[in-house]
DNA sequence: AGCACGCCGACT
DNA sequence: GTCGGCGTGCTC
């Protein structure tokens, strides 16, 4: 029976984005299920495109189909669960299949997959019709047999692209996608000693029958002792001319295996956790309600509301163990500032070779190993960064997501999932548990879960007698006043002087990097500012020179020197104002001159090491003082700390955002956490010019509960997320000009299809309005912002917006949507 | 997005 | 008369 199949193109925008019917050569029916990639022709020119099957029937639904022409790779398909999670990716974040698929599955198990021109071999019918250039083009292509399009628009320049489509339609080349070498698997070569009683006598002397060279010798000599890898054979100063001279004289034999590029194969070293523990009481009451519900065979979500130091990874690291036992695999998710190096090697140690560790920084290679590790079963507990929720682990058993609020657990980035919407959407395919953990859950979470969608389990005690640390405000309004311009106020300093003189450390928390936050000009008050973003640029210094420095623009990371004179009038009275990292380490230095101080920023910890080795020589007590930013506020658990301070806690409070009072209260709350956690007790200090502001004071007291009360009301009475949905419409152009109209244009076509076609649709639509940082790597912006129920009526409209703005034409702004987005 | 078809101006 | 401009419309 003829066969048919439905694919859908990989490299289409969303208007082209359908099921498009092919017919299946029977010698590709074999291979071929849904799933499966596949290159077809398309279009009028027949291009070949590469393209998903979706489903695979006996019925034509189109009178016109072609044939599918090749397999793509033939080891990469989807499974039924991925291709599932492709259509929710298309449907909830409005991509089209391709951004979904490209999320999904490592670049590098496409990276053969190039188009080439190649030349057709034909004779032109009329040569006349071929200019000199196209001669000579033609000529090139077929002197080098074909090329890539970008090589020949390297080579030709500006012509290309209409020399192209002229000899294309002549039919004197032709576009292909080839499959050239795509990434190889990483061989590792074992030598060890083949015929040993041979080998003893020969490096002891004892024989001379195969006349061996020195290094020959040598290298039998070493193989002796134990089998060895080409890598370290060739770190010892054997080349492979060496061993094979061996393997030749059959002394040696070799064994070549694949080996998956892991960079965290060595990984674990010894920690706390890595071995045995015991839960105390109430961790072991909520490991056994979290495991009662995950055997019971249905999928669930856990909301795990644990304050801080209140052990939520032992829980979860117990958790993960009953569910691995069972036979399932684990996703274990982590925001990017949390995967640490220690936290990393507490999982490398306690599951071995079973991790799989995914995040942003692995090599292509490394990725796509890391990926089949998991497919093929290798590896069954995956940890990582957001996109780690799409790890291929079969029979998933349990998706954890730590510190469930963080806000990078969004994308924003085409397609701008949240990875809390795949974990659920997973676990509810698995019939598995979804186990949300947090010291300050979003309210989204935690209303889920008073609502019992969720079940709420919660860690309220200290572990190992570590008390809450003792809270004060200092009110920072009058010390400016009275003459004291240092970020440090003088209750901080006094008890940073005396936790220092005590022997203890100090964590100190800004949220803000850089020495000046703004650059002024004392004659005509204008702020420097980027030249292709509306933001002010931040004052660095180099490095502890605070005398020399260099303006930084924290939105695009565009770097220019100081100007001498004001860039708008001339004048040369720029003054800096505003303090950042820092300025405070310079303060710090000078009020604790024999003390150590690290200061920890994006500035700082340039590479993963460096991030290592500043917390780890703060654990190590070689400094008495940690300064950074965000970073600090992190669970890195050290028991000398005793001392907590923020500085400027209410400069988070008053942005233009929803959310700000949320991140401000888990801010705090987490940092406040890290002082007094060992039995000792601990002190934090936060400084702000609110000093009445609830937030922080219910910061402060570490009330969760309480903060929620007040926000939720605020939220159901302003009517915002959870109490509705956001949908934040985006359009952007170099041009400031082509945006007004554009803008203009995108409201009324929404009037219009709320008007009619979707009149069903609840909308209420604010803007257009210039977006808050208006300008951006050089793109001005304007946005429109829409409240509204997200169903699938809802979609669909945003959708038809989408197909309607969202064409890439050079002149034209470009309209992109963020469902909920993470900021607005 | 490409690439067709299609209907008007300036060239051999 | 034809070559080619880019204005609609479709792509299995």
């Amino acid at each position: 029976m003829p066969q048919y199949v439905k694919v859908r193109l990989l490299d289409a925008p969303r208007f082209l984005d359908r099921a498009y019917s092919y017919a299946l050569p029977a010698s590709l029916a074999a291979e071929t299920r849904p799933g499966s990639f596949v290159t077809v022709p398309f279009g009028g020119g027949n291009r070949r495109r590469m393209g998903l099957v979706t489903e695979v029937t006996d019925v034509a639904e189109y009178d016109e189909v072609k044939p599918v022409l090749s397999i793509v790779t033939p080891r990469i398909s989807l499974s039924a669960e991925m291709l599932g999670l492709v259509s929710f990716l298309r449907e909830t974040t409005l991509c089209a299949t391709g951004d979904a698929v490209h999320t999904m599955i490592p670049a590098g198990a496409f990276s053969g997959v190039v188009e080439r021109i190649l030349p057709t071999g034909k004779t032109p019918a009329d040569v006349t019709k071929l200019t000199p250039e196209e001669t000579f083009f033609l000529s090139y292509l077929l002197r080098v047999g074909g090329a890539s399009t970008a090589a020949l628009q390297n080579r030709f320049g500006e012509a290309t692209e209409a020399m192209l489509r002229r000899l294309l339609k002549m039919e004197l080349i032709t576009r292909e996608l080839l499959q050239k070498g795509a990434m190889r698997e990483k061989q590792c070569v074992t030598y060890e000693v083949a015929d040993k009683e041979t080998a003893q006598a020969l490096v002891e002397g004892a024989l001379k029958k195969p006349r061996l060279g020195e290094k020959q010798r040598s290298a039998l000599a070493l193989l002796l002792k134990g089998a060895c890898t080409a890598d370290v054979l060739r770190e010892q100063g054997f080349a492979k001319a060496v061993l094979d001279g061996l393997s030749e004289k059959g002394l040696v034999a070799a064994h070549t295996a694949r080996v998956w590029r892991n960079p965290y194969a060595d990984a674990g070293t010894e920690s706390r956790l890595a071995h045995d523990f015991s839960l105390n009481a109430e961790q072991q009451a909520v490991f056994e309600k979290i495991t009662a519900l995950a055997d019971d065979g249905e999928a669930h979500a856990v909301l795990l509301h644990g304050v801080t130091g209140s052990g939520k990874t032992p829980t979860m690291l117990k958790v993960i163990d009953h569910v691995l036992e069972r036979g399932q695999g684990v996703i274990v998710l982590l925001p990017e500032i949390a995967l640490t190096p220690q936290t990393l090697s507490l999982f490398c140690s306690r599951y071995g070779q079973r991790v799989a560790v995914m995040h942003s920084a692995l090599s292509a290679g490394e990725r796509l190993d890391t990926y089949y590790r998991i497919l093929e079963g290798e590896a069954d507990v995956v940890v990582g960064t957001r996109s780690a929720v799409f790890a291929p682990v079969r029979n998933l058993g349990l998706i954890v997501m730590d510190e469930e609020h963080e806000h990078t657990y969004k994308s924003d980035m085409n397609p701008k999932y949240h990875a809390r919407d795949v974990a659920r959407w997973r676990c509810a395919h698995h019939k598995a548990t979804l186990l949300l953990c947090s010291a300050t859950p979003s309210l989204e979470s935690y209303k889920r879960a008073r609502e019992g969608r969720y079940t709420l389990l919660q860690l309220k005690t200290r572990h190992a007698g570590a008390t809450l640390p003792t809270v004060q405000i200092a009110d920072m309004r009058g010390e400016a006043g009275e003459g004291n311009l240092s970020p440090i106020g003088r209750e901080l300093r006094e008890l940073l002087t005396a936790n220092a003189a005590a022997g203890n450390q100090s964590i100190l928390f800004l949220n803000r990097r850089g020495y000046n936050h703004v650059v002024t000009c004392r004659s005509c008050g204008e702020a420097l500012t980027c030249p292709s973003c509306s933001v002010t640029l931040t004052y660095h210094t180099k490095d502890k020179r605070f005398d020399e420095g260099y303006l930084l623009c924290h939105f695009c990371g565009r770097r220019k020197p100081l100007p001498k004179a004001c860039p708008s009038c001339n004048s040369p009275h720029l003054f800096r104002a505003g303090y950042g990292t820092q300025r405070v380490e310079e303060e710090l230095a000078t009020l604790l001159p024999d003390k150590r101080v690290l200061r920890m920023d994006t500035d700082t910890t340039g590479t993963r090491t460096s991030y290592e080795e500043l917390l780890g020589a703060f654990r190590r007590r070689e400094a008495e003082v940690l300064l950074g930013t965000q970073m600090v506020t992190k669970g890195h658990d050290f028991p000398d700390v005793t001392l907590v301070g923020v500085l400027m806690a209410d400069a988070s409070l008053y942005l233009d955002d929803y959310r700000a009072a949320e991140r401000t209260f888990s801010m705090l709350t987490q940092v406040i956490g890290r002082a007094g956690r060992a039995g000792k007790a601990g002190t934090a200090l936060i400084q702000t010019s609110n000093p009445d502001h609830e937030v922080i004071r219910l910061a402060a007291e570490q009330n969760y509960e309480a903060f929620y009360e007040r926000e939720i009301a605020l939220r159901r009475a302003l009517v915002f997320p959870p109490f509705c949905d956001i949908a934040l419409l985006t359009l952007s152009h170099t041009d400031e000009r082509k945006l007004m109209p554009a803008a203009r244009a995108l409201s009324e076509e929404l009037t219009k299809l709320l008007a009619a076609e979707f009149s069903d649709v609840q909308v209420i639509a604010f803007g257009p309005f210039e977006a808050p940082i208006y300008r951006a790597d050089g793109k001005y912006r304007m946005r429109m912002v829409l409240k509204c129920a997200l169903n699938k009526r809802t979609r669909e409209m945003l959708g038809k917006l989408l197909d309607i703005f969202g064409k890439q034409k050079p002149e034209t702004p470009l309209l992109s949507v963020d469902l909920n987005p993470s900021n607005l």
